[in-house]
DNA sequence: GGCGCTTGAGAAAGCGCTACCAAAACCGCA
DNA sequence: TGCGGTTTTGGTAGCGCTTTCTCAAGCGCC
């Protein structure tokens, strides 16, 4: 009878295999050629022991812990959700766990979660988009591999993942113009929000490309939330300017503005067509099920989990964000000639 | 100058402070008395060398990582996704940090999400829902403390935090039948999944109470998503009985009953009445805002937290789950007297 | 058959921290 | 002043694993 207090250990094992414990370790970790005998008979002994090292104590001896921290802005977000589902997806096989921390939008608290999750020594950090300054990421990356959603760095140790919000948000309103909108009303997002300012940008980019004149009257701020959808809406249409289509550089502010509109008796898409941005889980099942530009969260998710990966082993990682696509659903309606 | 080989360790503020590294614990964990004179210097010397603690080491010697396993069905549902803020929130102040696990709902994966965290040594594992035997829950409990929500067990080391379905499938109900309908339809949940099956008799006990008798034809199942509530609404509809209300036990079943409803050219609420289950964040920018069954899901995974906290500091937790309240919105009408 | 070489495997030294034990310092009181 | 009884402290032994470092074989070759 082995002596049974608390989990085995590799000392356990490498009783029961006959072998030292330095053998156990090098076959776990390939870290040197062992006979194919003894290999065997460790492997024996780990299945009849139930044995699986103890991460606290590979950590302090090897110095790597298996988990990589995430900065997410939210977990109970839809799209952040999707997002860490991916990563989680991608690090599980490879033995990594995400372990996250919220950064709520705010630079000085993602750096403090990046300062946490350091303290806690993971191997490596993905953050989602935030707040915080390129620079921060960089010298982050200096000491820990980085994995960044959301912009577009260079910098060794670091790896980038940007989803093209300027030809995505270009995207919606050519759907929009083809359908013989011109006169569209946009909802961005929060001014020092690069992804907002690149959407704007698209939007604009697309007026012109069309030959119509860009109106900043026809711009209204929003918050990236569903309130802020409604309040945009009230604004857009106190103006003088009529509209036949509003374009929210979010869903969940698209959602607010067909609430809005809604309580005043706006039809979608009937007498307003109305677009989104990020397709979130909820898009298509609204009412009407909204036309928005598909972002791949999940996806997005998977690209950074895999690009930490390789960046862990060395490796340069490769991972190309897809093309914005449009999915046009339900909530766009083509103008009369 | 003290040798700069990565991050400073207690010898290193040991040697600052002119202490022993075991005075140094001892202030960190509160373990002991140690003289005001040698505590402001170790303070003096861990501000002046930025010293923290390395949660492995401490994980190794002491037993404990800080780390509290949580068990969600899908990081990436509004619920799930809410609840786990919620146990993020109310940790971090202890120092504890979720790591959390996905077992989509299927009780081997959830077993092995378990064995998981386990290996990782976490300190206490929380268990949102999901189709773990309440016996595996129990077994488990008895080697580590144990927070589980959507079960009513008693247990040594197990606390869990039961919301009452059948109370709030019954308010949802009441209310309908308040607005005259009685012809109701109900879109229920999973057969094996407990929550689903309160929610089903709830309905049922509101009818009975009304007088109304209990038709199983308006009855039909769903598995808790979107598609599943369109296929109801299909099937409900072709029923030749006539409904005035439908009554979906979650809100992403409602959401998709709201959508077939709309290919059928039936209006919300003004055809039929829709009623939805668990209040997720969409609900109240629906159109129309749906009415529902508010379930505190941030709350439920504070009150999971903290009692998780309660476990661990070997108190008797005493969180209560808020009584369910029906929040009435614009999905439901009252039928002509 | 002896030499240098490669390969396989054990012993031992930590990784940074806590827990226990024992030594030192301090206290009051006879 | 000296002694028992408290505090307060330092020393030390691990926690379970990885990682040198070292040594014993095994091998081909002159």
């Amino acid at each position: 009878m082995t002596r049974d207090s608390g989990p085995p250990t590799i000392a356990g094992v490498a009783e029961l295999a006959g072998v030292s414990a330095s053998t156990i370790s090098r076959v776990l970790n390939g870290t040197a050629v062992v006979s194919e005998a003894k290999t065997q008979a460790i492997h024996a002994a780990i299945a009849k022991l139930g044995y699986v090292p103890n991460p606290m104590a590979r950590g302090l001896a090897g110095g790597r812990t298996m988990s990589v921290g995430v900065v997410t802005q939210a977990v109970d977000s839809p799209y952040y959700g999707a997002a860490l589902h991916g990563i989680e997806v991608e690090l599980d096989p490879a033995g990594y766990r995400p372990l996250f921390a919220t950064g709520n939008w705010n630079a000085v608290t993602e750096s403090q979660c990046i300062d946490m999750l350091r303290s806690r020594r993971v191997d490596g950090i993905i953050v989602l988009t935030g707040r915080l300054p390129d620079q921060a990421l960089k010298n982050c990356a200096k000491s820990i591999p980085v994995v960044v959603t959301g912009r577009a760095l260079k910098a060794p140790g670091l790896y980038s993942l940007k989803f093209d919000n300027f030809a995505g948000a270009r995207l919606a309103t050519q759907h929009l113009i083809q359908l013989r909108h011109r006169h569209i009303g946009f909802i961005s997002g929060d001014q020092d929000h690069p992804d907002a300012m690149d959407r704007l940008a698209g939007y604009r980019a697309a007026l012109e490309d069309a030959g119509i004149a860009f109106d900043s009257s026809l711009v209204v701020p929003g918050q990236y939330h569903e309130v802020s959808g409604m309040l945009a809406v009230e604004r857009l249409l106190q103006r003088p300017k009529v509209i036949t289509a509003i374009f929210a550089a979010n869903d969940q502010m698209a959602f607010g503005a067909a609430l809005a509109l809604r309580r005043r008796s706006l039809r979608v898409p009937d007498d307003i067509s109305l677009v989104g941005f990020d397709d979130v889980a909820g898009a298509q099942f609204a009412s009407p099920p909204l036309s928005t530009v598909h972002q791949p969260a999940f996806e997005l998710g998977r690209m950074a989990g895999a690009s930490m990966l390789q960046l862990l082993a060395g490796i340069k990682p490769t991972a190309q964000v897809p093309e914005p696509r449009f999915v046009a659903r339900e909530s766009t309606r083509q103008l009369a000639g």
